[in-house]
DNA sequence: TTGTTTGTGATTTATTTTGATTATATATGA
DNA sequence: TCATATATAATCAAAATAAATCACAAACAA
């Protein structure tokens, strides 16, 4: 790998992870601590990040502000506008279930404007956005709490995902590829996402663009699984076909 | 964490508690008190908040008020020391549940400092605090969202009590009657705790004297299923005695 | 080939961060 | 008021981290 590829890949790390110790890179990466400071030092002048003792931060929105709100960021205005097309797949009465992930925190905003509503969700991020609309009847899967992706994860959630049975299931993924299908970078998130699938009628996938092609550790599923598949326009023409071939609504927005 | 990432939290901390002492911060963030001055005056230098003797306070007091801010929280004295006295049950590596309530929310704080422990609880507020503890291990039972006291109940949230085995259960409760025993307003946090007590080798008691010779509707449990029960002085003597009697430990605070 | 440049890792040196210690300052109650 | 307890500031030592330096190897040009 150059020097250059590997600079790119740094900055994309660490703005995928809003932080990241240089222990950390350094081990992902393969180099000496010296070569991983050298580029930081060199990111950092060239504006892309701030650096800390003993790693980076990412330069999103400076000053004080959540982790979860800077990631959120990342292609906001696509994610937006699939959370919205998404919306019209929730009509009164229904019970939805919310992955945790940017782009199904998304769709809150709207949520809170239904009369009749149940929505099951392992994002605790999402429940306490909800918690204030009265109309909503929230249920939570409880289970382990996950940090990283302010989520509930393990054995608890998915025994909790068998007792329920939902209208649809609005999934997020952090990889979609025609032959790996869906894949996250964690091996419980991808078990939770399993039993999700498993809980609804209908599966409704929101993932943008900038996931296509992309291949990530934990297998969730195989793209045939899922029922509806909401993307921005975007998406490489010979995906959407390939992904409709194969029997799945796609939506371009 | 880095030093930067810290001081973030710190101030979220402080703008979500209006305030903060630094032996507080202390145990939430595992760093010496000298460092917590040090990070408390770099953001008073910047202006993000006002220090004052023992720890520091939020800078807009506009816009965050907690549901259950330290104002609105009756006998909050009393509430405080019966939690630092629960503490003593806590020990490091054990399992710990949790009931909502005010009183048991008093020990999050202490919480916090530990290294090695794992919480249940089915209320969100709790789980929201200690999302920051980062050597906690964290799980919630999942369940229907009850706005009022910010709990989980309902079957699900029962069912994965029946998952689960744990040391030692703090309980709370809305009234304590020598006859009628534990009784609450809500029938679904009846159930709760009745699952939470099935789920406990110990169960701890925490109630104040305000609600001693109280009934409400749903009954929880006779005083005789509780193992310990801390209280504050003002509890008459005569009650205190029989509950003795009946072999229940009492501890006065 | 030979010399030069560039990138890398190892080593040494410098800096920063942190916690412990001690002295000083501040609050609280008699 | 003063005495006492508590909190803070100042100082220092240790640890972690970063920078500087050097040496080596690969890529490249003459």
């Amino acid at each position: 790998m150059f020097a250059e590829e590997r600079q790119k890949q740094i900055l994309q790390y660490i703005n995928e992870h809003a932080r990241a110790s240089v222990a950390e890179l350094t081990s992902v990466f393969h180099v000496s601590e010296a070569t991983i400071r050298r580029d930081l030092k060199e990111l950092e002048e060239a504006g892309l990040l701030r650096r800390t003792h003993g790693g980076a931060l990412a330069n999103q929105s400076v000053g004080f502000e959540p982790t979860f709100s800077e990631k959120t960021v990342q292609h906001a205005d696509e994610k937006k506008r699939i959370a919205a097309k998404a919306m019209e797949w929730v009509g009164e009465g229904d019970t939805v279930l919310l992955d945790s992930g940017t782009t199904t925190y998304q769709m809150v905003p709207f949520l809170a404007s239904f009369r009749a509503l149940t929505v099951v969700t392992n994002s605790y991020r999402i429940l306490q956005e909800l918690e204030q609309a009265e109309s909503l009847e929230l249920v939570s899967t409880g289970g382990i709490v996950r940090k990283g992706t302010q989520s509930l994860v393990g054995p608890i959630a998915e025994q909790v995902l068998e007792m329920v049975k939902v209208d649809k299931v609005f999934l997020g993924t952090n990889a979609l590829d025609l032959e790996a299908g869906l894949t996250t970078p964690n091996l419980y998130e991808a078990q939770m996402k399993k039993a999700m699938i498993r809980a609804a009628s209908q599966v409704i996938l929101l993932c943008d663009s900038s996931k296509i092609g992309n291949t990530s550790f934990a297998k969730v599923a195989a793209i045939s699984e899922v029922d509806v598949w909401i993307t921005d326009e975007q998406a490489p023409a010979e995906v959407v076909k390939q992904v409709r071939d194969s029997g799945v609504e796609v939506i371009l927005v």
